[in-house]
DNA sequence: ATGAAAGCGCTAACAC
DNA sequence: GTGTTAGCGCTTTCAT
């Protein structure tokens, strides 16, 4: 069943076809009908390795590091929305996220698929490499905080975030607030748990907690907030608050200050970020910085179908975040803070 | 950077290095050695449209109802870690999973970019869409119990899982033992979430419980958990367990427990099923029927790799899964079992 | 064992 | 506005 086969039934040339297929101009509306009518009959399904070929592949590739964060559902729920009637498809492939050539292998495996355009989700690859990467193909990068004037950002502002998280906490009363991180860091600063982590110092130290700055450096995950919070919890004193990175590690966290034996929020107060949709159904209702990821999601859809569509400028989109407080942090237990006195 | 520039580069033909490329036999060693010189020196790879004009993509594409839950992040590690070294590249779509429409369209698109394979997890369409599927492309199907020569499947014993959780329940003393299902069914027994369901009844009713079986259907979700057990709470007298037919709809039943002023598993039992990597680090550490999604995954990509290396006959692999017990479950409160008596 | 050449199904430049 | 036709880069006969 191919292209020929459509323009022989419809007694047209294969271009018209083709024309029609492309909703390219220069068809009258009775040919339109006429293909239109070949097409329903004949059940027909262009051949997509022969478009890709010679023209489109009607596809986009979304490149995650993985699929264990409901945040990035919500992103990708926004993306299918803002894409599914333009015809195009998403196909997603796992970056891995912290090995540079597995990153590289997904990200050439794309290319190789003639994707017409890519949607790269937390890349943690140098700067250089998203550059070249555009070269190729119409590029949208979501959550990072370089710029390009070659793809387009969709992001957050991380700095604004992670400072309505640390001042919510300090301003319940905590002064030794602990931070969990991503060890996955880039020279530049364009990482956002690299923005997230210095923000979190700088506000500390602003209100001069200093001395009470305390990082556990893991990873945005499960495990990474469950190891992260035992080695905070190890500390003497330990903290009353821990500001996690992201919502899974946060609820590591939670996990990790059970098990320890102390309560959510009676001996230490947690903060997320991201509030994917299904964070406030979680048992401990997190409190957490809310980015919009459905949002983001639609307009790197928009922003990709621009690029495709020919549009060269380079797009900047930046969310500012709110705070969405729930029961996971509440003022501290005065007799937890500093030392107990000596007399 | 075509293959004539790579034959030209060797000094052969346009035919050797496709033979060298697909591993082909038919070529000697100092052939095979000149012309991966001439790859290498030239940095070429092939070019993947035109490969699927006349032969493979080396693609195999993964349909996922959505990629909200952690389990089927478990299956896809497996799946990626057995195709890595095979020179297959995983590509992810979203079936979408409860409009039977967007589910087709998703397949179709899979077809339509003529992928070597299909690796589908949870379909709900008809039998004969699958049959449909598997006479165009290697197929293997994942989670549903109909039997058909013409794909694979790849399963666990929903029927020894429901069983080892509801016997659990009643095995610690409780009667009122509640279920939430998916209300997503097929006419035929085949959609694990029917066998879940049909089985906790057949339990309840061998244990002499008929009267107390209490059936939310909702789905499969953190929504559909928490919308489930508030209507299963708001019965009188409500129950003092609950089997949720997933992990994701345990979670959702948490917190709304947790939301009723109610605690687990203090006032109510509450089980899952499919124990997810990340299922043992929830806040509250939730008892679940394990069934190794990891190997899962890894079984799928070798059966898969099998057909596509040309096996026919149908192979159907079931994993036997066990209970984990952890602290989300415990006998009843003895006050809570029945009604006060009169005395 | 090696190479020449015919397509695969489509798009786009060009002719009418 | 419509049709003819030359490729796109690869695989695969079929000669040699």
């Amino acid at each position: 069943m191919t292209i020929t086969d459509v323009a022989r039934h419809a007694q047209v040339s294969t271009t018209a076809v083709s024309k029609v297929l492309r909703n390219a101009g220069g068809v009258s509306e009775a040919m339109r009908a006429k293909v239109r009518a070949a097409i329903d009959d004949l059940g027909y399904r262009p051949h997509n390795a022969a478009r890709a070929m010679r023209g489109r592949t009607f596809t986009i590739g979304v490149l995650l590091p993985h699929i264990r964060n409901p945040f990035f559902a919500d992103i990708i729920d926004g993306l299918t929305d803002e894409i599914s009637a333009s015809g195009y498809q998403a196909i997603m492939v796992q970056s891995g996220g912290r090995d540079p050539a597995a990153e590289r292998r997904a990200s050439d495996a794309l290319v190789d698929r003639q994707v017409d355009g890519v949607f790269w989700v937390a890349p943690a690859c140098a700067r250089a490499q998203l550059e070249q990467l555009a070269d190729d193909t119409p590029l949208v990068v979501l959550g990072r905080h370089d710029r390009s004037s070659r793809y387009d950002c969709v992001l957050d502002d991380d700095e604004v975030g992670a400072e309505l998280a640390v001042e919510h906490l300090i301003g319940l009363g905590h002064r030794r607030v602990a931070h969990i991180t991503d060890s996955l860091r880039s020279r530049s600063t364009a990482l956002l748990q690299t923005i997230r982590a210095a923000t979190y110092e700088r506000v500390m130290t602003e209100h001069g907690l200093a001395e009470h700055i305390a990082v556990a450096s893991t990873s945005y995950t499960e495990e990474g907030g469950y190891e992260g919070t035992r080695e905070l919890l190890s500390r003497d004193p330990r903290p009353t608050a821990i500001f996690a990175g992201s919502d899974q590690a946060a609820f590591g966290a939670l996990a990790a200050v059970h098990e320890a034996g102390l309560t959510v929020p009676g001996d230490i107060s947690v903060a997320g970020y991201d509030n994917a949709r299904v964070t406030g159904l979680a048992h401990i209702a997190l409190t957490s910085v809310d980015q919009d990821g459905a949002l983001m999601g639609r307009t790197a859809g928009r922003l990709l179908l621009e690029r495709i569509g020919g549009r060269t400028a380079a797009v900047r989109f930046s969310v500012t975040p709110t705070l969405v407080t729930r029961r996971s942090t509440a003022p501290p237990d005065p007799r937890l803070e500093g030392r107990t006195p000596d007399w």
